[in-house]
DNA sequence: ATTTGAACAATAACCTAAATCGTTCAATTA
DNA sequence: TAATTGAACGATTTAGGTTATTGTTCAAAT
């Protein structure tokens, strides 16, 4: 039930943004009285905000996948930055259906995904670390660099719901992803 | 004139926001009737635009100074790498006045800043070419490379006046100069 | 080449009333 | 007990119409 009114809330939010998305709307679709939403929700705000949460379980799982792979540490990062952008591309999609209620909202949205945030830092920093102890990544502050190469990341996505051109490609991914690894200059110093 | 009427109109914006500055305002801390503007600007928008457009000049003077320093490329890149922050950290807490104005203005702003995005890439092409001329960086298409370097940094423009706790310091910078230059593997392949 | 003041259209601010919406809660159902 | 309801309430939004403010134009003046 939880995760139906989620489903329907979901649907009313990306078509009709968040002020004109009404709980009767909801309840009506959902076939019920608009009062039952409240025994499974304390407010709009908080479906609002379990919608993102769900959404960044999910991004988090896939990321996960790619950073528990069984391959060595350098494939499973290369793998985990193109999924993170493609993924990040298809959630800025649909985001980009709030138009300027993005970013009243944006906040609200950062909160809840904060403890995922984190936890993405932490696999990547397991990653990194272990990497290094395999010889195969510098020796590095291991946490401030996962902190860095997710912000940089994440930093992309905002570009991508405001520049219409902005148009990621496996090409752009890849070059992206070879600078982070390897660096632009020839010797490592 | 032109310069004193984007002072004053600098001064409104940053203490009233778009909407709330009027030509009237303007025109009566310049001493004049307001029509006297429209002598020099075709309608609000532009000496918004105008504004901008100072601003971006002024900004890419700065990051060209050190693109063109006479130092190695791998400092030069290094030094853009500080200064840009730096100065989008400060670019962004005035931007951060304007709020949520900022969003619907975000468009018009991109458009105007532009040309001198595009020239911040040619720029940085050319040293990443000189430096792959050398021998100092590593083949590869430079302006590929140049693009997604500038775009990685701009992302960070956003998370600064959205993230009240997003911080700047040298600490951190470095740490990003340091992946991109010298990226976090231990083999270069 | 610059500036002006009057005039105009478009927009914002204001007000009120009506409608809508989010939220609460005691009662009801299953 | 767990889940749902419908009525009721306060807060917010909408609508309509008025006034005031603001952006913009232009012929005339400096």
């Amino acid at each position: 039930m939880r995760l139906q009114i989620l489903d329907i809330a979901f649907k009313h939010f990306t078509i009709y943004g968040y002020q004109r998305t009404t709980l009767a709307g909801i309840a009506n679709e959902l076939g019920k009285g608009k009062s039952a939403i409240y025994y499974y929700f304390n407010n709009k705000e908080h479906i609002f905000n379990s919608i993102v949460e769900v959404e960044a379980d999910n991004f988090l799982s896939e990321l996960t996948k790619c950073l528990t792979a069984k391959t060595d540490e350098i494939v499973r990062i290369k793998k985990y930055i193109y999924t993170r952008v493609m993924a990040m591309y298809k959630v800025a999609a649909r985001y980009k259906l709030l138009k300027e209620e993005l970013f009243v909202l944006l906040p609200e949205i950062e909160k809840a995904r904060a403890p995922f945030h984190h936890k993405e830092i932490m696999l990547l920093s397991k990653v990194l670390r272990d990497g290094i102890k395999k010889g195969m990544i510098k020796e590095m502050n291991e946490e401030l660099a996962a902190k860095m190469l997710v912000n940089t990341l994440k930093g992309l996505e905002i570009p991508m719901f405001i520049n219409a051109e902005f148009n990621v490609n496996a090409t752009e991914i890849e070059n992206l992803s070879n600078i982070l690894l390897n660096g632009i200059t020839t010797h490592n110093n």
